[in-house]
DNA sequence: TTCAGTTCTTAACCCGGGTTAACGAAGGGC
DNA sequence: GCCCTTCGTTAACCCGGGTTAAGAACTGAA
């Protein structure tokens, strides 16, 4: 468990900043209550079942969000790249067990939190209830975003979409884990291509 | 503009305490803030190209949620019943022009809220800050369950789960616009209904 | 190296939902 | 009363995506 370097500590004190502003004091505070911690490619952050305790924000590599239904099929919620946030985040302020998969899709490096930390630290700081509250105001926005691109795109517009968003990150992610975020099927993604590699 | 009488201050009273603690203080500051409106059936709460400013709680009737594209097919985000609250939400948090319509399907009693004095509270109110947090955790949760509709449950099973929420308010709402918010159009709708009667 | 598992593609077939259009019913506005 | 719009239904036709199956390319483990 090395310690964060230099530099990760200021890409993680500028992502914090850019959500809510954050005084030394505070960022001190946060600081003090993360942990270093890696995954191996396959490894697994959340599971199903477990106690959703933890969240994380990603030094490097990429992670996949899904959950499976009765019948065993899976679909994927958000694939989360470096600097973003991660975690059973619904089942973190619900106090309920996770139903997330959180899979390292590559080697990971990541920064922890234990949920309960923070959450008792705001309880005292404003600064730090602010973060919290522009951060689940961001994740909102986000879900709002992607609930827009159900009601008003096509599956073809969808894989376009992300194709933009994620563009460097997207040779490390299997196309039926990007099919299942778009809601489609594998299959489905695959005559998609076809069809756009016709066009252009 | 009449008062709020003692049984919706009691109600909003409880509601807001059902998503944060509220303290005496806390809650007379809140409700000073806050303004009794009205509707009538086919008023607008809020327009897009308006600068988003207000939130309420619905105190009695029922709005509808939606935007237009750019080829002016409307879509749904949601339906708000008493007690539940309404705004432009994501437009308010990010400081940006409304982008939604809220129309009132009924004639509506509101509790109204300028988001800035709320905001502004919120800066030196732990109590009033948690509020706000949890206000959008909630909003996220919601989102995310919406998600998890599109990603796994077909437009007659969406169907099904809004029938069983909005029960008794759905008597308000035209078909054409549950249509849009469960991401079909009104002739699919009017399929799915047909085939379930046949069945039940 | 061989065998198995995974990933992606393509084809064939089916079905749900989109589109357009026609029709009847209900509800305002005059 | 009448008209006009809105609303819901049904039918016909089309198309996108689901399903199943087969095969090719690649990877990794024994």
């Amino acid at each position: 468990m090395r310690a964060l370097t230099a530099i990760e500590e200021a890409d993680i004190r500028e992502r914090l900043s850019a959500i809510a502003p954050l005084s030394p004091k505070t960022w001190a505070a946060v600081r003090a209550l993360g942990a270093r911690s890696s995954l191996d490619k396959g490894g697994f952050f959340s599971r199903p079942q477990e106690p959703a305790t933890r969240f994380a924000i990603v030094l490097s590599g990429l992670l996949r969000h899904y959950y499976t239904d009765a019948r065993g099929r899976e679909s994927v919620k958000a694939f989360r790249g470096p600097l973003e946030l991660s975690g059973p985040y619904a089942e973190l302020i619900q106090g309920r067990p996770s139903r997330t998969f959180i899979e390292a899709l590559t080697p990971v490096e990541l920064f922890v939190f234990r949920y309960a930390d923070v959450d008792a630290a705001a309880q005292t700081s404003l600064e730090l209830s602010l973060l919290l509250r522009r951060f689940g105001e961001l994740q909102f926005v986000a879900k709002e975003q992607r609930e827009y691109e159900f009601l008003q795109l096509s599956a073809e517009e969808r894989y376009q979409q992300i194709r933009g968003r994620f563009a460097e990150l997207m040779q490390h992610i299997p196309q039926h884990q990007i099919a299942s975020y778009i809601g489609i099927t594998p299959v489905a993604l695959s005559r998609i291509r076809a069809r756009l590699g016709r066009k252009r």
